[in-house]
Formats: structure tokens, sequence, C-alpha cells
DNA sequence: AACATCGGCAACCGCAAGTCC
DNA sequence: TGGACTTGCGGTTGCCGATGT
């Protein structure tokens, strides 16, 4: 047998709602609350709807200080923070902007703000990138997608532009919650506390790419396909309005499988071009094919509005907690 | 002017989790 | 303890106005 229908599916009006439905839901709830029976609630109210009808329309539409028109730019930028390290949990979103609804924030993110974010991403539109173009990878949305069971090896030097003595951590793939991630991401090894020897900056002064950088802290990664991942914070970047990109790690440089010259390259990280062979073939050459975890990696790398994300995946983390214990 | 297409958004649907008895 | 019922969530649909042809 199945489960019993919430309503007489029927009986019940369907589609949008006129001013005198609202009006009568409105005057209901103001006067006896919703009881904490939706279902019961629109026979009470006097309306020929589906419990669930209802409660979308008072979540959605008429409880107080529900807030409509635009969506700020501080509210972008929590948006795409959150999604970055929650995925499309709009209802923990919507949490976090007041007066906004989760149905809001998901048809604002599928509408406009998926787009805007993919029109500021040139490296995921061109095969060739020009200079200073947003970073398509960094730490924290790598590590997202292939952080499990870490273990350090040595990576040594394949030639003479990228250097490091510091161990690499391999990761085999798989996934974790971001909670792990941040955690393992405290106990990499960073160049800067744990070696004099040159490291990978201080190797691309040889290679003109940033002559007179000092030693930066920096982190390997390694997947199971053997790529060396390097990320690390380019200290003399900074974005347009000046904050910076201190607070994500950039995808620095990277070595395929290997060692073969046609993938080996580094990226542009002060604007300064090179390998342009090697970097057509890195991503996706097809502009509309976007996965959530790409979209995830393209909001990771855009610093103006992910340089709180730190903060939120924080709050995020405190909430888990809560409701754990 | 008529039709087609697109974009935005309200609303619906199915499922899973939570609660009650 | 387990089944029935309710609530909440996220994906999807469909309507409607705007825009393009």
């Amino acid at each position: 047998m199945g489960r019993a229908p919430c309503c007489d599916k029927a009986n019940v009006k369907k589609g949008p709602w006129s001013p005198e439905e609202d009006a009568k839901l409105k005057m209901y709830i103001d006067n006896h609350g919703t009881g904490g029976n939706w279902i019961a609630l629109p026979q009470k109210a006097g309306l020929k709807r589906c419990g669930k009808s209802c409660r979308l329309r008072w979540l959605n539409y008429l409880r107080p200080n529900i807030k409509h028109g635009e969506f700020s730019d501080e509210e972008d930028r929590i948006i795409c923070s959150l999604f970055s390290s929650i995925g499309s949990r709009w209802s923990i979103i919507a949490a976090h902007l007041p007066g906004r609804t989760d149905n809001d924030i998901k048809n604002y993110w599928n509408t406009k703000l998926k787009k805007k974010l993919l029109e500021m991403a040139p490296f995921t539109h061109q095969k060739r990138p020009h200079h200073g173009a947003i970073y398509p990878t960094t730490a924290h949305s790598f590590l997202q997608n292939s952080s499990l069971h870490p273990q350090t090896a040595p990576y040594h030097s394949t030639n003479n532009y990228y250097y490091t003595a510091a161990p690499a951590r391999v990761f085999t793939g798989g996934y974790e919650s971001m909670s792990n991630i941040l955690e393992n991401t405290t106990s990499f090894t960073t160049c800067s506390s744990n070696t004099s020897t040159p490291t990978v900056f201080q190797a691309q002064e040889g290679h003109g790419a940033r002559a007179g950088a000092g030693p930066t802290q920096n982190y390997q990664v390694k997947d199971n396909y053997n790529r060396l991942f390097i990320f690390g914070n380019e200290a003399s970047c900074s974005s347009s309005d000046g904050s910076g990109i201190d607070e994500d790690l950039s995808l620095l440089s990277y070595f395929g499988s290997g060692v073969d010259e046609d993938h080996k390259f580094t990226l542009p990280t002060n604007g300064y071009a090179d390998d342009q062979k090697a970097r057509n073939g890195c991503f996706t050459e097809n502009p509309l094919d976007y996965s959530i975890e790409e979209i995830k990696q393209l909001i990771s790398t855009n610093n103006n509005i992910c340089n709180n994300l730190n903060y939120f995946v924080d709050e995020i983390k405190t909430e888990e907690q809560v409701l754990y214990y």
C-alpha cells in the first residue's frame, strides 16, 4: 500500500495564488498561527489549497520581513562563498541572508548569479587565457575533489624551473567533508617554514616570472594520477579592490603525469604568460559544460566574492557541531 | 503585427528526515 | 519499535512578460 496523499488532489486548487487567497491565509495565520499543522490549516482557513502549497506561499511570499528585489553585492558574495563550501544547501544559505528565502536564492543563483560568475571567468571560456586571467583552481576547491588517505612522498625537481625539497602529499581520490579537508590543510608542509632550500617561487625567478620574489608559503599536492599541483599565495598580487588573495591559495604550477615537455607548464601567476601550449591542454575546452564542482572552483578562485570563505566555513562547522551534539 | 524564443520566478513534486502515537 | 503522518528541502516545471525576428 502506498502512502496516503497529503491532500485530496482532485479538490485542491493549483497554480498562482489570488489576492483573496493571500488575504485569507495571512489573516488566518495572523490570528491563529500555523498551529503546527499545515495539512489541516487550509480547511480551517477556508482555502481550497494543499497544506504544502499554503506553507510554501507563506514562507516564500506572505510572511513578514520578506525581502524582494535586487540582491546586493554583499549578498552575492555571501551566496557564492557558501555555495563554494557547502553547495546547493539553499536553506542554510538563506539562513545567512535575513529576509531572503531559499527559493529566492535558488532562483537567483540559477538565473543570474551562475551566469555572472561564468562571465567573470575568461580562463574557462578561452583556450588561450589572457594575462591576469582568473585561476580556475585553488587549493580548497582542488582538495574538495581529491583529498583522501593523504601520505607524504618525496618530490624531486624535473627541470630547472621547478624545484622543491618539501614533501608532497599524495591523495588517492574520493570525497571528504569540508571540515576534514580544512583540518588536513592545516597539516600541509610548507616550503617557507621547513626548508631553506629554494622554493618553487625562487626557482621561478630564474624563469623570469617574478624577479625578486621571496619565499612564499605554498603547498604541493599529488593526485592519484601522479600529477603534482602546487598552490600558493601570490604575495605581490592584489585584486582590483585591493583585497588581495590571501584568503585562498591559487594554483601556481602543475605537472602532468610523466615528465614529457608537453605536460610541464606554469600558470601566469602575475599575468606573465609562458607555456601557452601546455596551458591549452589543462582545462576543459567546452565552455558550456560546467559541473557543480567546476562552478565551485570558479567561485573559489574569485577573491572579490570569496574573501570571507573561511569565516563562513567556520560558522558552518560550528553549526554542524551544535546540530551534532 | 504576429510569432518564436528567452528569462525570471512562483509554484509543484518527490523524497528524506523528523515527529508522533 | 515501527508505521503513519508531517515538515522541510532541493530539483524541476510551467506560466507570463520581455525581447528578438
